[in-house]
DNA sequence: TATGAATGAGGCTTCATTCAT
DNA sequence: AATGAATGAAGCCTCATTCAT
């Protein structure tokens, strides 16, 4: 969110005079292209649609990323860069287990609720198999991380007696995101089946409330 | 699932001599079409491919479907229709309610598991913001039943005095749908991402166990 | 007009039981055929469209059309049968050569102003260089009395020493159709144009009082 | 007519060297196209046949016109253009009004005689309604000047006092047209239907001079 | 006499990509 | 570094017509 927003905006900083700026070109190429394979899809999203809404021409995006998987596989790596970022601003280091555990798991159904795009992105990639995350070394690497930090959390209530023994963070992991993902990857086909209750202002507190209330219940001791 | 499968086998009989049965030819197109919008998505899928591995002709798809979009639709409808099924097969009344809710639970685990054309379909269509299931009156028909189950065994808890009381049964359907689906819907990237030791049989084993525990320390009383 | 819509109505008598009545059914399939064609042009026509407003099928048009082409022809020349058949219910023998002139141009005016499907008709076929027309040797019979009545006026006037000499009958009808014809098939451009004033009530009045003045004047000695 | 001529005697120009000149090849397409579909109407036209006959591609004709309708809209809005030119380059300012009226009826006779395609499209876009005429606003534009001159010819006929008053200048359009667009459109089948003298040198002349006699008796005083 | 099913050929259009400047 | 013009391959769909019963 923050490195792409601030090369876009460099570019408007620029303004009518934005020439010789290969970095917010590429930036405003890149934004352009999330929107667009977010909203349709690898095969759904158009080239020319994507230049379209650019500030510059068709021909740069092939200048730049070669060809339209190319461009793809750098948007799911800046998409998973920024959304990383954000993950990066919490600290719960100086809470303790069951408070750290709690607001991170508020956190990220939060962080998921504000990144429909990069849910989107995630989904559209499960669907290609994962085969364009597989090629990109840079995406893995962020990745790692976010186990480590409820590692840390799960060992410290560990310590101190409040979780229970035998868990396992990565499946703790696995919990939480498949019931904060899922709350934006499915309101389509869930709300228009059951209604879209769950997705009112209230609904979506008690949701959240209620999930963190699941994984506490289930690590608790 | 057995409809369809059915109807496709009834084409088979008929053997190479198979003329003039339009069931089995729309069951046919079906069944292919159905695995090929499920591999590749509504647009990335091809109508020519569809055609090709299919008993008939890329006519008979125009006959039959009116346009691609039709044929989604009717994709998306027999799809929903198998996996309603195979749920009616579950008896659940006459299970005390603990048990009831576990066999719920890891069933709707295992169902998910086996069906992941369905989960891919799902999640293509809600790619697609959910507009063709929007379109299917059929659709909507089908899941009013899903949370009637998952209703009638949380009263007979409350009557029981098993289950807490203020839980919602459209929630609980959604916790349970969410983490059945996440298991296969973002297996790709997630075990891409974190190593697929979940996904071995073990893994899966005490993946849904910890669902069914899960879901039952968040409604046991 | 006579003579198939008596047919189309001897079907509508059978109702229900209509069967076996081969003559109500081709009645009908042309009736409907020439609104088409008409509507549609001889290539923007379609067969399904035509077979779906009829009461019978598809099948039965090639079974008693042979194919499009022949079914157009037909058309044709039921559309020349029809406002041919009108025409002779026009009697000016015992009317003076004035009045009978006078009344033909009139009419004329008036009957292309009623039959708009012919007159599409007989542009479509103008547009096809009037291949269709050149293949249907009735349709040439049927024209024949057009010119021989206008002729016997012509003449009848000239003993009377009422019309100018040296005029010829058949540009005497040349100029009557043009005027006539024109209002009807050019009347979407000429409207779209230069307004539709021409058209109301009032100005259809008037054009044809001077389509009559402007002939007289012509013929006039 | 002219202006189209030339840009593509300018592409004849650049010979088999030609590339990179955008107007050629639009002029190109739309001569080719004009010519087209003038003879097999709008449905009847075939966008494979319009690229063989051109010095470009079939995707160039999307590229310039987007569809095939785009492509008949542009067409029409040329043919118009070009004709209307041509009948600019008739000065009748200098001549006592019975001349001119003579002359303009003359010239538009001649005119439509010598623009065949053109008569062609129009009577094709009657065929349509006059729905792609709507479209074009450019179109309009063209046809407001056809009524002024003619006006300004009657009028001065009034008060040289040798036209009769109270004449419509729209309908005498009506009148000029009705005669001159007729002798192309129905030349296919009316020589059909009784025989082809009209359109022998001698018959043409004839029918001429007529038209502007029927003209002028109708006006004179 | 009548019908629903089936079809091959060909129509229009779109797409990612490259060329020439 | 940048652009408008150009393109081949492939996509979706429609049409008149025929088949099997």
């Amino acid at each position: 969110m923050g490195e792409m927003a601030d090369l876009a905006s460099g570019a408007d900083e620029a303004g009518g005079a934005r020439k010789r700026n290969p970095e917010a070109v590429r930036a405003d190429i890149l934004a352009v292209a999330m929107a667009e394979f977010a909203l349709n899809g690898l095969s759904g999203a158009r080239i020319d649609e994507i230049a379209a809404k650019t500030r510059t021409s068709k021909r740069m995006i092939y200048y730049y990323f070669g060809d339209k998987d190319g461009l793809y596989e750098r948007v799911l790596e800046e998409a998973y860069r920024e959304v990383r970022a954000g993950e990066n601003e919490l600290a719960l280091d100086h809470l303790e287990p069951v408070a750290a555990l709690s607001r991170l798991v508020g956190f990220t159904f939060d962080h998921h609720s504000r990144n429909p795009d990069f849910i989107r992105l995630v989904m559209i990639e499960n669907i290609h198999h994962g085969e364009y995350l597989e090629r990109s070394s840079a995406i893995r690497d962020l990745n790692v991380t976010a186990i480590a930090n409820l590692k840390s959390i799960y060992e410290r209530g560990l310590a101190h007696g409040v979780f229970r023994a035998g868990l396992d963070p990565l499946e703790l992991h696995w919990q939480i995101s498949a019931l904060s993902f899922f709350n934006v990857s499915n309101r389509a086909t869930f709300s228009r089946l059951f209604g879209d209750r769950l997705w009112s202002d209230d609904g979506q507190r008690k949701l959240k409330a209620d999930c963190i209330d699941m994984v506490l219940r289930f690590v608790l001791a």
